[in-house]
Formats: structure tokens, C-alpha cells, sequence
RNA sequence: GGAUGGAUUCCCGAGUGGCCAAAGGGGACAGACUGUAAAUCUGCUGCAAAUUGCUUCGGUGGUUCGAAUCCACCUCCAUCCA
């Protein structure tokens, strides 16, 4: 099975330029493509994580990767798929976000000698003078047709401000610029990147007259049509300190039936064959693929250790059992007690279970919060170091969340 | 620059002097049922020392016994005109 083929296979190509000619680049190692990374925040999440392998999958086939971190790009903020304005990042923060999104990358691409790349595009985009980028580049693009692209269609109901219109011109800047300067001949994104990386493809087209190419992959989306890798409380990181890696491992073990096999198929490098026998599985027998989904994908981003420690701690939590070594854990400090002792609301809030005591009230109100499988009904039950002393003891909110507690 | 409309709680959105911590929906959270799934049903959804108190309806002042609601000024957004 060609590259081509196996990422079709995948459900990972959404739209290409020229398919003919993609497949003969990447199947043969000849393309040395880029994947623009925008620095808005300071770790990478799972959509970055989608393009980190399939930069990767391209890059066992000889291609070449560019890996472009946004850091020019991210001073105007990119508004597809938003629905209002970018909050304004300074520039300090932006230097920072590149340096973490450096370190983590480097985890999964190897950038070794001539191997890839990574670049910043601030490196070009900064200097830029107004005037001349306005007649090399800005003759080159038609209002009208930019108005018409869908990212902006959907910005002209809310507002789109002169900044934002700019994205697109930038990015395509940037394709430019890593053609002549690295022979960059592709450029891979989401799916929501499309209509601008027409326009760098566009503009390669003017101002030299080559071909180049572009093809995105297709956004993580569950079955209800929502991005993935998205909670509540925010994004699902890639840095341990911002997601654990037992949080991350239990992200995945929850996903929907309808999208077990999808994210096995798009996210993780097991073959396909052995993916196409999971398909067959049903009902309650989909839990043992999300079993496997999770500890593929913890493994991947957080290694071998981590992911057993998480499949552990997680089979001892929900299967019963002993092992609670891998679980979050929570300190009862003196600071924390109130005339020696701490109630149930107080040791919720302190383990981080609930944010506030009134929330922390509702859930025992409602006969969600339980120690060591003992239900709580008592909102007045209160705790002394002695209580807390020892090993400590589980506390459970709902039906997921755990926090051993100790007293120091 | 001018005219008009608008800003309400996590989101959408009702509320145009007291009965308002603010309808309704969505989401989130908790419970039941399950398979750590989905669907469904129930509860719940500002904060707290909790039959009570405190802080919230873009911002700042004002009128009033009393303001999300009326007035003034300001900020931001949309639409039309230039």
C-alpha cells in the first residue's frame, strides 16, 4: 500500500490540489512539504498532535518536513473556524509559546541533519516594509475573491477587522518565501486552512510561475460534528503538566462508540489490518478498543511508562481494586483546617473536585461524592488530622473524578 | 463624521421601576439506567459562616424609599449614509 493510499485509508485527506501529482511526490519521497503551527498558547493540543503524525508518517517515506512556527503569523491571529476577534498576544508570550512548541515537537519529528526543519516565520514576516510587500504581494491578490473565501464569509455577519483579513496574506507569504528558500513545494494543514493555502499556492503561481501544491486533512470531529480533543475546562495539551497523562488516557477512553474506530484509524500508527478487525467489534466490546486507543495515544505523546501507570490507575479506579498509586493526589495542609478540623465542602475545593463550596455542597446534596466507596450525605461531617492521617483515603466526585487525600 | 439599533449569568435569549439571583433553551455538573458509551428520565446551575447574608445585567456618575429597567456622559459592536 503506497503512503497515498494508506493516509485515504486513514480518512485523513480532506481536499487536495492535484492529486496526481501529490501522490507522485509523497510516495516517492520527493516532496519537502510545511505544516504552519500558530504559538497560541504555550503547549501543543491534539490538533497540533494530528499534524505532528502525519508530518511524521510523511517523513518515514523520505519526505522532508518543514515544521513553520507561527510567530509572526500569530501577531495578526488567523480568523477561520472563530466567530470573533483573537485576543492580542504580546510578543513575549508569543516568543515563549515557540519555545515550548520547539521542545515538544522535537519529541516526535526528528530534526536531524537534513532530516526537517523547523523555522519561525517572525524571521521574515517582522521586517517586512508596508509599501513593498503591498506591491509585490497585495497586487496579487483580488478583494472580491478573498471576500468570497468561506473562512471570511462567515466573519462578515460578526465583523472582521483589516488585521485579520491580513492572515491570509501573510500565510501565503510564508509558503512563498519557504519555496524559494528551502524548495518547500506543499504545504499540509486542517481542513479550515484551505482557502489559505490556495492563496500561497496562488501566489507561488504569480510571482514565479511554478506549481506547488497543497492538501489538508481532515478536522477530528466526533460524531456530533464538534471538534475533538476538547473539554470543558479547555483544550486536551500535550504537556503533561497542563493535561496528566491519566487525564489525557481517560479523554480517550471516553470517547463515544461512534468514534473509537475513526481515532484509532486517524491518530494512532497501528496498521490497518488490525484496526479493520476492531471494526467488527460491538457494544460493550468497544470498550476494549477504547482501552487500546487510550493507551496508544498516551504512549505516543507521553511514553511507555506513563501510559501503563495511567491504564493502571485507571483500571484500578473503575474496576476496583487496589493499586491507587497513579491516582491525582491532594494535601491537607494545617493552612487548610478551620478549628482543627476541615468538612467535606473543604476537602472537595482543596483536592480541586469542585471549583467552589457551593458546587461542592450540590454534588454531596445530591449523593455524588463518596470516601473510600462510603457514600456522604452529611453536609456538616467534618475531619481531623487524625481522620486524615495514615494512608490517606480516596475521595470521589461523580463517577470520574478521584483525589486521594493525605495530611501533612 | 452622521443616523439607527444593540451590549443581560458559561452560551443563546426574555425581562422596560419593587413580585428579580433575573423566564425559556443549550451546555456543564449530579443521580437513575448502562459498558468509564449513546439515548432517555430526574435534579441542579452567582458566591458564602446558607430557612439568612453578600455581589452581579458594558463602564462611570445621577434621579428614586427602591434601578437590569429612567437620565447624563463614556466604551465597544452591528446596520445604513458619507
Amino acid at each position: 500500500m503506497t503512503l497515498y493510499d494508506e493516509l485515504v485509508a486513514r480518512g485523513l485527506i480532506a481536499q487536495v490540489t492535484d492529486e496526481e501529482e501529490i501522490k507522485e511526490l509523497i510516495n516517492n519521497g520527493k516532496a519537502t512539504f510545511y505544516i504552519g503551527f500558530d504559538p497560541t498558547a504555550d503547549s501543543l493540543h491534539v490538533g497540533h498532535f494530528m499534524a505532528l503524525c502525519l508530518m511524521k508518517r510523511l517523513q518515514m517515506a523520505g519526505n522532508k518536513p518543514i515544521a513553520l512556527i507561527g510567530g509572526g503569523t500569530a501577531m495578526i491571529g488567523d480568523p477561520s473556524g472563530r466567530t470573533d476577534m483573537r485576543q492580542m498576544m504580546t510578543k513575549e508570550t508569543i516568543q515563549h509559546n515557540c519555545d515550548c512548541f520547539k521542545k515538544q515537537m522535537s519529541r516526535f519529528i526528528d530534526f536531524g541533519e537534513g532530516k526537517a526543519l523547523m523555522v519561525n516565520n517572525a524571521d521574515w514576516l517582522l521586517d517586512l516594509n508596508y509599501v513593498e510587500l503591498l506591491r509585490d504581494v497585495g497586487a496579487h491578490f483580488s478583494v472580491n475573491r478573498m471576500l468570497s473565501a468561506e473562512c471570511y464569509k462567515q466573519r462578515m455577519e460578526k465583523g472582521l477587522s483589516f488585521l485579520e483579513f491580513n492572515y491570509m496574506i501573510m500565510q501565503s507569504y510564508d509558503f512563498l518565501t519557504l519555496y524559494q528558500k528551502y524548495g518547500c513545494n506543499m504545504e499540509f494543514g486542517g481542513d479550515d486552512q484551505w482557502s489559505n493555502m490556495l492563496g500561497g499556492t496562488r501566489l507561488i503561481r504569480a510571482k514565479l510561475g511554478k506549481d506547488a501544491y497543497a492538501m489538508t486533512i481532515n478536522l477530528l470531529l466526533n460524531s456530533e460534528g464538534k471538534k475533538m480533543g476538547k473539554t470543558q475546562s479547555g483544550a486536551v495539551w500535550l504537556d503533561p503538566n497542563k493535561t496528566s497523562p491519566f487525564d489525557f488516557y481517560q479523554y480517550w477512553r471516553n470517547v463515544a462508540d461512534a468514534d473509537v474506530l475513526k481515532c484509532l484509524r486517524m491518530l494512532t500508527f497501528l496498521p490497518l489490518e488490525q484496526i479493520d478487525e476492531m471494526d467488527k467489534w460491538e457494544g460493550s466490546q468497544l470498550n476494549r478498543a477504547k482501552e487500546i486507543l487510550a493507551y496508544e495515544l498516551t504512549k505516543l505523546v507521553h511514553g511507555e511508562e506513563e501510559a501503563k501507570k495511567a491504564e493502571e490507575g485507571a483500571k484500578a479506579l473503575f474496576a476496583g481494586g487496589g493499586n491507587t498509586d497513579n491516582m491525582p493526589t491532594a494535601t491537607i495542609t494545617e493552612a487548610d483546617l478551620r478549628d482543627g478540623t476541615i468538612d467535606i465542602m473543604g476537602l472537595l475545593v482543596a483536592s480541586e473536585l469542585s471549583k467552589t463550596r457551593s458546587e461542592a455542597r450540590r454534588a454531596v446534596e445530591q449523593g455524588g461524592v463518596s470516601i473510600d466507596g462510603e457514600k456522604i450525605t452529611d453536609i456538616k461531617k467534618t475531619f481531623t488530622p487524625d481522620d486524615l492521617s495514615g494512608d490517606g483515603f480516596v475521595l470521589k466526585r461523580g463517577k470520574k473524578n478521584f483525589c486521594k487525600i493525605l495530611f501533612s
